[in-house]
RNA sequence: GGGCGAAUAGCUCAGCCGGUUCAGAGCGCCUGCCUUACACGCAGGAUGUCGGGGGUUCGAAUCCCUCUUCGCCCACCA
């Protein structure tokens, strides 16, 4: 039999995680049973990036999966927590290119198959390592499962995806101006290109009017903010119902610096209160301007006068002095060139929207270019109408609002990258002359489908969400029709951040919708964003991060468990400090260690094996038996409940409260004496013992699963080997006893007032004093006679007894039932001296207040006397008037 | 321009389908205790006009309006 010599006295997380973590894995918990019957329960897992290794964000999002995941494989169902790593492509790639440049060179020095090769490296590494932390945050995933976005398999299902929505019509090759990334050198969608205010100017042009009229004017004038895209102009355009303008329309004026020739005409589109109403018209550089021109100029061309970085372009269109020029010092030199021409009017200060590349933050350039698209608002309808009828709820529900927002919005999708690190686009352009047929197939082919000519591969990725959304099935095998996939499809709960509602989670239930006309998940919880003090999102470039490894390793799993869970409401962010570790995670590791020693003092004082509850004598039971027994069947009741209702925050609180407050502090103390055989029941005490704190460890672990699985392999009476797969408590009416959980309410009522009191008058610890109850409420009744046994023995355990007159010198209480609870003082302090002491004490309070008094009547007369001082004042004589009288009440009370 | 969220004890936050956990928790702070499970502990204690103002109600931290201050999301005024 265990001894406590066997388990230290304080909580060492380092000493037992591995070696539980391993007990696990060879019992095979976490491995999902396809063929158990039980009612599936399934969570895959957000695939971390595997760009680089995990954060605190990580920490909470991948905590809430698991105690959700455990809750529900405690409980019977079969649970299958899918994990897995996403290839995030363009983030990867940038983090290789960033390695290459190390050594000043370019992904293109490289070479396509020795640049991915050496990504293949890099992801290797990093998917080590988030195994590895997830491993050490004790999370209970499934890893015979694991999979990457990136793995064949996986291919195989992004083929069939991209090849059956391009027969359905659904994925089309579209030619429009997109937004660009210059460093990365690829298009973005609408979603990676992210809006952010900045300031820039609203520059005024001058366009010379050709050939004008008698009541013409010599020029026009133009605002705008981007003046180096103006060589791409072919229009300028205002309102027809602008009356400023009336008959320009069908004037020719030319471009400044390069005297091109462009029309004048109107449009519906332009916005008449901004800038001069006059518009110009730049199809290749700005996505509003194209559709403007396809409807004004719809033969016209779209000179594209910028590079793929974003230099000005080696073009006719474009003064020779400015090619080559960064599109940033371009605008510069044009304005200074426009200002020596006299062609520059007013330039305004200008705070608009820009958008940036949400991967390295560069300004994005809306480029006319070719790309492949998803026709979305096909897939958008189904995942409305789940969400309208509930089949796809989100915690907390606001979230839907942002959800169907977008959806209702949903513009089409870019999915094609410029990039080398994905998967690439099953499509080959037909290289024979006078064929130009795409072919798009899942399988490679070296002919051309119409014509059998020779063939091109698309160079082209696709964007690393057009993998993600499948992640819900395709880690299942699809599109095989495996037993996993009918077993383990639709999932029940998906976890994850606000942020990529649009990038990922709506994705996800257009395509559950469209591939398996069923949802993904029933439930959307929304976890917050984890920020530093001054409620920043950590980043690497801030170095406010926490690394998940060094808190486990300074503080425990467990405590890390405990801080993210407690700490974050549903939706809540969660504040982490860096600078101050050990507050942040101090409830945590006390809690840890607080249960760990009640493991310790258990099994110190246990003697074999205890009788199970179920076997033992009622009426053997005490109070205090009976009170925690049915406390401890209330708080599995609350802790289910909130559990059902995704409050994990409460449910951990609420165990916390009951193991800490409840179990330790009372029930321990009063069993005391019963274990050390200074009271008769200490086997009815060592078989309660055990089994509250069983199931205490039981509804814990979910939260904190390694301190729990320790205590549980040494605490006997479980019926499983193993916490983990052990049942969760159901249940149990018998044990409810109202009765029980108010009298012994009104037991701790009393001994704390008692308590009170002897801190109050300063009644040394060693001392004992005799207490007396009235008799009129507590004394006469029968239950008393019970209680008096159970007061008797806590009494006992605080250095009290209970007996003598309730006359003479002494404090008294009165409790929330109207019992007054006298302790008699005279043996247990020097009278005189406490006497002495608090009228002292009373002294100084007096000729603090008569200061503040004669202060106060000062103020009174004088003008303008600041109101917060003499409101400090009057709050200074009032609390010290209380204390006086307290004083007194204490004094009289001595017979003083 | 539109929408959402937050403001509660020194700090970080619960509570917020109105009235018995209603002013709470953890950390911090003050007092006394190394009582043989735990000083990562035990016992006791202090602290808040629940952002400002108005309203509904017998009653509001909790509902409505408004203001202030922060934060986030969406958006084709170039």
């Amino acid at each position: 039999m265990p001894t406590t010599t066997q388990l230290a006295p304080q909580f060492d997380p380092s000493a037992i995680e591995s070696a539980v973590y391993g007990r696990w894995l060879d019992a095979g918990v976490f491995t999902a049973d396809r063929d158990s019957g039980r009612e599936p329960y399934v969570i895959v897992i957000p695939p971390p990036n595997v760009t680089a290794v995990l954060h605190m964000g990580h920490g909470l999002n991948n905590t809430i999966q698991d105690v959700l995941i455990r809750f529900e494989r405690m409980r019977g169902r079969e649970a299958l927590w899918l994990p897995g790593t996403d290839h995030a492509g363009i983030a990867t790639q940038n983090v290789v290119e960033r390695i290459f440049a190390k050594d000043g060179r370019s992904r293109h020095d490289v070479g396509r198959e020795a640049f991915v090769e050496r990504v293949w490296h890099h992801v290797h590494q990093t998917e080590g390592t988030i195994i590895a932390q997830l491993k050490a945050m004790g999370f209970s995933c499934d890893w015979t499962r694991t999979r990457f976005t990136l793995d064949d398999g996986y291919s195989a299902a992004v083929r069939h995806v991209f090849v059956t929505l391009h027969q359905d019509g659904l994925i089309y090759r579209g030619h429009r101006v997109i937004h660009w990334c210059p460093r990365c050198h690829t298009s973005l969608s609408d979603e990676e290109a992210a809006f952010e205010d900045t300031s820039g100017h609203l520059y005024h042009i001058r366009y010379q009017v050709v050939d004008p009229g008698e009541t013409d004017p010599a020029f026009v004038t133009v605002a705008t903010t981007r003046p180096e895209t103006m060589f791409g102009d072919i229009a300028l355009v205002y309102h027809p119902e602008d009356d400023r303008f009336t008959g320009r329309s069908g004037l020719t004026v030319e471009i400044p610096l390069t005297g091109v020739r462009i029309p004048i005409g109107t449009h519906t589109a332009v916005e008449r209160e901004f800038g001069t109403g006059m518009l110009k018209i730049t199809p290749a550089h700005d996505a509003n301007d194209f559709d403007i021109a396809n409807t004004i100029l719809p033969n016209a061309p779209h000179p594209v006068i910028l590079t793929e970085d974003a230099r000005m372009a080696d073009d006719e269109r474009v003064p020779a002095s400015l090619r080559g020029l960064d599109r940033f010092d371009a605008r510069k030199r044009i304005v200074s060139m426009l200002e020596a021409s006299g062609q520059l009017g007013r330039v305004d200060p200008h705070a608009h929207a820009v958008r940036y590349c949400y991967r390295c933050h560069t300004a994005v350039e809306p480029r006319l270019s070719d790309q492949w698209f998803v026709k979305m608002q096909p897939l958008a309808a189904p995942a409305l109408v789940a969400h309208h009828r509930g089949d796809v709820r989100f915690v907390p529900d606001r979230w839907g609002k942002v959800y169907e927002q977008w959806l209702t919005e949903i513009r089409d999708w870019n999915i094609s990258r410029q990039l080398w690190w994905g998967h690439r686009i099953p499509a080959w352009y037909c290289e024979a002359a006078g064929c130009d047929h795409i072919t798009v197939s899942e399988r490679d082919v070296d002919a051309c489908d119409a014509c059998g000519g020779p063939v091109r591969q698309d160079e082209d990725v696709l964007d690393t969400w057009f993998s993600s959304w499948l992640w819900p099935f395709a880690t299942l095998g699809w599109p095989e029709r495996t037993a996993d996939l009918a077993r383990f499809y639709p999932g029940h709960t998906l976890v994850t951040a606000p942020d990529i509602i649009f990038f990922w989670v709506a994705r996800m239930v257009m395509a559950g919708y469209y591939f398996l006309d069923e949802r993904p998940f029933d439930t959307v919880y929304m976890n917050g964003i984890v920020r530093d003090p001054q409620h920043r999102a950590f980043s690497k470039s801030l170095g406010n991060g926490i690394d998940p490894l060094e808190v486990v390793d300074a503080y425990g799993a467990d405590a890390l468990r405990y801080t993210v869970v407690a700490g974050a409401a549903a939706g809540t962010d969660v504040i982490m400090d860096r600078g101050d570790m050990d507050a942040t995670f101090a409830a945590g590791r006390h809690f840890a260690n607080k249960v760990w020693n009640l493991g310790r003092f258990i099994l110190g004082n246990l003697d074999g094996a205890p009788a199970p509850v179920g076997a033992l004598d009622t009426a053997q039971f005490e109070l205090a038996d009976r009170w925690i027994l049915a406390r401890c069947q209330r708080i599995a009741a609350e802790t289910t409940a909130a559990m059902e209702r995704f409050r994990l925050n409460d449910a951990v609180r609420t165990v916390y409260h009951f193991l800490w407050d409840d179990f330790a502090d009372w029930y321990v103390e009063q069993v005391k004496p019963r274990l050390y055989g200074e009271a008769s029941g200490g086997d009815v005490a060592r078989a309660i013992l055990c089994h509250v704190f069983r199931t205490a460890l039981t509804l814990l672990h979910p939260f904190m699963p390694f301190v729990t699985e320790e205590l549980w392999a040494h605490i006997p009476g479980g019926d499983e080997p193993m916490l983990a797969g052990a049942a969760w408590p159901t249940d149990n009416p018998a044990l409810a006893d109202e009765e029980a959980e108010t009298r012994f309410a009104r037991v701790r009522e009393l001994i704390s007032a008692v308590r009170t009191m002897r801190a109050e008058y300063g009644v040394p610890p060693a001392a004992t004093v005799p207490i007396v109850t009235h008799p009129a409420t507590l004394d006469t009744t029968e239950a008393f006679n019970a209680e008096q046994r159970t007061i008797e023995r806590l009494a006992k355990a605080s250095g009290l007894d209970l007996l003598g007159p309730m006359t003479g010198v002494g404090a008294h209480a009165v409790l929330g039932d109207g019992t007054a609870v006298f302790v008699p003082l005279g043996g247990a302090i020097d009278v005189t001296q406490e006497c002495a002491r608090l009228a002292g004490e009373r002294t100084r309070l007096e000729h603090q207040i008569e200061r503040v008094a004669a202060k106060l009547a000062n103020l009174q007369f004088t003008e303008r006397a600041p109101a917060d001082v003499v409101e400090r004042e009057r709050a200074k004589e009032h609390t010290w008037r209380e204390q006086c009288a307290t004083l007194g009440d204490k004094l009289r009370a001595l017979g003083c």
